[in-house]
DNA sequence: CGTACGATTGAGAGACTTCAACAAACGTGG
DNA sequence: CCACGTTTGTTGAAGTCTCTCAATCGTACG
């Protein structure tokens, strides 16, 4: 069930057949959270990993005097809680930003996976860093750029993620926020992102409209945003065990 | 020598005496770079990583325009390259804010002695989740928290992180940056850090001259910059293997 | 058809920035 | 050990990006 998860995976290199049949069967169950519903909650731990097969999510964070920062966008393929696999607690909560399906992967199932398959540990741990390096982005974005950027940036990083787990078309790809929700994301409000939106688009760079961002001029976009790709494009060093199973040299 | 790396990776549980070993043994070299010397540089690739065994860095990014966000403050027992073990590029630079002595620990070597102490592959595999919770904790800061909480904020995890590798007293520690290095932490300019230092000064909450940092106020500096450290405190989960070696319940 | 949520607009306020200058601290060479 | 140049810290003032408040509009939905 999850392809979208063996399409990231395979991204850095291809995985054997054998381990695509294990991660595909690594999931207990699937679960459906609406729109809006909880997918985690912050503080809490828990005994499975959960992984989006369907929908979009985002990690955030919830501050003492109400406010919120959006820390992430989940898409299909990715875990919202990976982290809580070797820290035994929740940092963040995740919710559903459309309607959800998920895939719970038992703790043990995956480490007991893990031990056969050393290069499905190592694909995971490289999806710890890979997130850590869109995190870092982000906090480029928010620390050093204008909201303008900020924004054009963000929607590149989409696009380029749906991409990669075929979700995405050449000039157009759903994404169901508010404005409400690009505020918290950007460290901005809600009126200024409104209004950067429509800087963007008498621009003419993008249309954002029922949910669907249609970009018009990607060269410009991708400049405004001053977006290199680069990060989100892991090749596998050459290092690493690469033999199937039981691995070394 | 990397001594420090051990009280980290200890944090979250003992290692055994064979683990602590290989650990302690791991570096291959030391070698040392000044103050404002360049660590590792952005772009490149390695196949060894560089452990901070004295001193203090940071991992920072260089834009277009030439501004810079500094993504995170490094100190002794911390990896600047954990990244590039598995993703073969490195996406930001280090350098040494004082001078620093460096471990180098060659890819190999480590994957070597991971296959063997499985434990120890956890424990680094959880450094790097370790790393992305503090970024987080940056996004949000830069996100949603104002100069004066930022600062206040930043300043606690420096505390909170030296002392688990024993180099912070109790009421002041070592913290050799400029404020222009503090600028480009937090997102600021060098102006605004200036006016919002000596407001914390003014307040009576802290110190800060001569690179070092007097805690005046600690209960009034913490909620100040609304830091709850439990971040920065991670319990280990109840379900990894914790037998020595080859590894399950 | 009313309610509710999201998008949009206007206007005033504020946090933070930029520019520019000066003072203090520091390191270095003579 | 002092002189000098460079870096870092500090201050003032003007500007602007972004925020907050508050009202209006549109649209989906029961």
């Amino acid at each position: 069930m999850p392809r979208s998860l063996v399409l990231k995976l395979e991204r850095d290199g291809p995985l054997s057949f054998a381990e695509k049949e294990v991660a595909l069967g690594l999931p207990e169950h699937i679960r459906h959270v609406p729109a809006r519903g909880d997918i985690i909650s912050d503080g809490g731990s828990s005994d499975a990993l959960s992984l989006i097969t369907e929908g979009f999510a985002c990690r955030y964070k919830l501050l003492d005097d109400g406010r919120r920062q959006i820390l992430a966008f989940l898409v299909p393929g990715d875990f919202c809680d990976l982290r809580s696999l070797l820290l035994h607690q929740m940092d963040a909560a995740v919710a559903a930003l459309s309607h959800c399906q998920i895939a719970s992967i038992p703790h043990q199932r995956l480490f007991d996976a893990m031990e056969k398959h050393t290069r499905l540990a190592l694909a995971l741990w490289r999806e710890t860093m890979f997130d850590a390096a869109i995190s870092q982005q982000w906090l480029i974005n928010v620390g050093r750029r204008s909201a303008y950027a900020r924004l054009a940036h963000l929607l590149c990083e989409v696009w380029f993620r749906l991409q990669t787990v075929q979700h995405a078309h050449d000039r157009f790809f759903d994404f169901p926020v508010t404005q409400t929700d690009l505020a918290d994301a950007l460290g901005l409000s809600v009126v200024h992102v409104n209004r950067t939106l429509q800087h963007l688009r008498a621009d003419g760079l993008l249309t954002f409209r029922a949910s669907v961002v249609t970009v018009l001029d990607w060269p410009r976009l991708r400049e405004a945003g001053q977006f290199d790709p680069a990060y989100l494009r892991h090749r596998v060093s050459t290092l690493e065990p690469s033999q199937d199973g039981k691995s070394h040299r």
